[in-house]
DNA sequence: ACGTAATCTCTCGATGATCGAGATTATCGA
DNA sequence: TCGATAATCTCGATCATCGAGAGATTACGT
């Protein structure tokens, strides 16, 4: 590989994070507008997710997911109900299980916030073909598959 | 725009937002992995990209790449500088200022941990061409802007 | 030069997020 | 029914963060 093709290659890493530390910027951005910790955040945004897929968070899920134990999950929700973010309630199906769900308004605050950054990035891919925004997608899977077998486990580069 | 190529984008800016997550689990790794919290990984990335660039970080501008106060900048240098991680120095130009620099055994650490993903994100663009990476170059700078304008202010967005 | 304002970092006390251990409530299988 | 299991919550302790202000150093105006 050429010195140019590892630079290119590198720098669209360093791309990458650098973007990442931004969007990280508006989610602190939409914390502080909100009275909201970086947790909340997280966490809100874990249930608008699951809510996405169709299915309502647990309390316990919701803790796999912003990696807190369960008392912190307790005063994390407690936190988010108090504001009226939140709702808890009782799983019909398995009367041990706690279900959360988002209230309309952090819905619409939420859609508001990140719906908005959605759409000037839909409307920022104005300036790009089909094939080319496949090119895109394509290397985002594979960064995204990269990077995800770097998080759960020390790679096993090493042989 | 069809309704395709409205889907096709928006699965992108979700596909960002995977990654994005991902990319923090790394990061929650690394904490796990030395002992140290999300906010001990953000300083040290922040002060690592400091050096990348040829500058030396002082405790004021840390707490700004943090959003941190002064206080608790006190408080990280600490437990970074208690654990081996960092050096303070006084600044010798202006001696107000505390520059602060990684030490050899933290820039290894990190060098290991993040240098090993960047190096099998690198391997995983062998299977693009350059004018396939130029596209995505293209792309992540032109989606940074817009997430930067968005993290930055509200958006000046509805006219 | 000199005094004053500005800048940078640190100390202190208070607040709140998180955790570990254990209690509580609900479900399931023998 | 009863014990085992699972999900959530309570309690007390710990630690990260903050606001206010002090101490030290530099920049500026006269």
């Amino acid at each position: 590989m050429s010195e140019d093709t590892a630079r290119a290659r590198q720098e669209l890493a360093l791309l990458l994070r650098r973007l990442n530390v931004e969007l990280d910027a508006v989610g602190q951005r939409f914390a502080q507008l909100h009275g909201l910790n970086r947790t909340d955040v997280r966490a809100l945004v874990a249930i608008m997710d699951a809510a996405r897929r169709g299915e309502a968070l647990t309390a316990g899920r919701l803790g796999e997911a912003v990696e807190l134990r369960s008392a912190s999950v307790t005063a994390l929700v407690d936190r988010l109900e108090k504001v009226g973010h939140l709702r808890r309630s009782r799983d019909d199906a398995d009367r041990r299980r706690v279900v959360l769900e988002m209230s309309d308004s952090a819905m619409a605050a939420g859609a508001d916030h990140f719906g908005g950054l959605a759409q000037d990035m839909t409307a920022a891919m104005d300036a790009y073909t089909p094939a080319e925004l496949a090119v895109v997608h394509r290397w985002l899977e594979d960064m995204t598959a990269v990077i995800t077998r770097h998080a759960r486990a020390e790679p096993p580069a090493a042989p």
